[in-house]
DNA sequence: CTGAAAGCGCTTACAG
DNA sequence: CTGAAAGCGCTTACAG
């Protein structure tokens, strides 16, 4: 008994037809009796057969794989992003190669080289500032902010944060400290925008920058919120989870009540922001949708590439009118200006938190 | 001027010699001359040559592509694992697929079979309770808990836990909760044998399993960790940085200072270890290195296959020999215990703290 | 040291 | 509706 892997050859002589019918009943291309497409599919489910990936790969040109490239897989965003795309990926068909320049935007390149190499057909890529994309040579996706000019697909951060400020100025909030980690980035200077723009006129806003405190306090140095607290800031709306969860800690272990002295917002609702006391209040942008528009893109060109040849090589997947994908407020805590007697003030807390 | 992907046959004809030369050269195979090697190089570059992985694939039946098999990429310690996997992957001249089955158990076996089918010449497999991969007709590593009979490699979670029991009681706790999610994990098994032990015969110890708690109180319920530390417990470690944190929030939401009234630890070093206040003293396990002995022991039992035909086929890559990988301890906070009078009782908090 | 030839498993016009 | 044949790009014995 033959137990090496079934090809289709083998298939075809169980059945006595030939590769060429028993290919086309299986891919149902070609017009074959649907009894012999029944018996077939059988035959071949029965044997176990597993198309060969190489074999059709050389032929068709297509190696089925979509690469994934991220600048840092240890970003805390990272999961959401590879967990969409290997999801939407595998929905249409695709598997996903992931390749990770481990923060160094030179490796960028390099990395983007050995996907290239390994036949990807096309590849999602999550930039770093200073990232260029101009070397490859496959359709490319890329999922940042829409400021960036391009073939971009990106939540609306602007909205996003725009969302976050109503919601702080609903709740009373006049003074209002903002915390980003670098002014460089388009996606913090978006969800900055968006913040000033919801909490109004009537707010008092100042911006601090992570990446300035720690090149003069060291990494890790304290933000000195216990000062801004006492000198009249009622709410710390951050622009990720990850700088929430330091100015939580950081106020709770000097003391300060969160949310009853002072509210503290995130961004992206990564894993921690439920589990924590209080559950932090946060902007979940929809990867899922996200990851859908960026692979329906990239498939869309791949398919356009197959059919038209070589015409319309290296367009951006992803047309101009691209929708920017909306946000969503996602309330924890939310708690209005304590003690300055606003009868508009609510203090409530969100009792049930998923862990 | 031909603007097509150079293929092996261009650089022969450009050179007026073989494509088995070319390949020989290339290669490093054949003996070829010298100077041929060079010139064919030098012509290869110039072309700007990359070889098809799907022609290469086909002939030798290797795909070079190694599958990443996750129960959940939401997990928090996803981002180590992959970026170890990928950057051993890489360096062995692999590259890496991921699957994810979303924590579903079902969806496991669905994901290795979609690799499978993509012509993996092997897989690393992170498994849930309760997963058979009797299923993979290719070489498989697993992570895991060395509890875990087969081929398996990974840190040494039993030996952490006795550091870290050791260090609290060196610091003179002997009263210290337990905190994990669930008794049914190898890992969290082994992690609390080795608190007990390094804890010591003088220590009372209590466990506590979020899951349980949960069935019973909901999801996200308190830990009830107040009253804890009012009973006595100067100490509560964690089996991961994820509950160190819930529980770290708790106690401080509470008006409960940390470190100086209880000492809060976990394990992983999960990225907001470092810049939570205080920072978390946690157990770091060595992904780096498990992951290189997991890809190379499977790229082992490749080049075996290759080799010696049929024989040796579906054996597990790791022997049964394979060390125990060491974890590291990350002291961020460190306190003695409070108020008990005892001259050895230190207090100390980590000045720097990586961001 | 170099080359001619076969073949990996599939798909795709094309002919019947 | 079905089949014979070519060819995707590479590597590997084998012969010279």
């Amino acid at each position: 008994m033959d137990r090496s892997k079934p090809k289709l050859s083998r298939i075809a002589e169980t059945l006595g037809v030939s590769v060429a019918t028993v290919s086309n009943a299986l891919s149902g291309k070609g017009r074959v009796s649907p009894e012999l497409v029944e018996r077939i599919r059988a035959t071949a489910a029965e044997l176990g057969y597993v198309p060969s990936v190489a074999g059709r790969a050389l032929r068709t040109g297509r190696s089925g794989v979509l690469g994934l490239v991220l600048p840092d897989i240890a970003n805390p965003l990272f999961p959401q992003i590879a967990q969409a795309i290997e999801h939407a990926a595998a929905s249409a068909g695709y598997g996903v190669l992931i390749a990770d320049s481990r923060g160094e935007t030179a490796m960028q390149t390099e990395a983007i080289g050995r996907l290239i190499e390994r036949g990807v057909d096309g590849m999602v890529v999550v930039p770093r500032r200073g990232t260029r994309i101009v070397e490859a040579s496959c359709p490319v996706a890329v999922i940042d902010s829409p400021s960036t000019p391009g073939n971009t697909v990106a939540a609306d951060h602007w909205e996003g944060g725009r969302q976050m400020g109503g919601h702080l100025r609903e709740l009373g909030h006049r003074n209002v400290l903002l915390i980003g980690h670098s002014p460089a980035s388009n996606v913090q200077n978006d969800r900055i925008g968006g913040l000033k723009s919801g909490l109004g006129r009537g707010a008092v806003t100042e911006t601090l920058w992570i990446e300035k405190l720690e090149a003069a306090g060291g990494a890790g140095c304290p933000l000195g919120l216990v000062e801004k607290v006492r000198s009249g800031v009622t709410a710390v709306a951050t622009l990720s989870d990850l700088i929430a969860l330091r100015a939580l800690t950081e106020l709770q272990g000097a003391g300060i009540a969160v949310p009853q002295a002072v509210s503290v917002s995130g961004f992206d609702d990564l894993i921690w922001s439920s589990v924590v006391t209080p559950g932090l209040t946060t902007m979940r942008m929809d990867m899922e949708t996200v990851a859908e528009i960026a692979v329906a893109a990239l498939v869309d060109t791949i398919e356009a590439e197959r059919r038209g040849g070589e015409e319309q090589k290296i367009l951006g997947p992803v047309s101009a009118a691209v929708p920017k994908v909306p946000m969503e407020l996602v309330i924890r805590h939310s708690t209005g200006v304590a003690g300055m007697g606003l009868s508009q003030a609510r203090n409530r807390t969100e009792g049930e938190l998923a862990s």
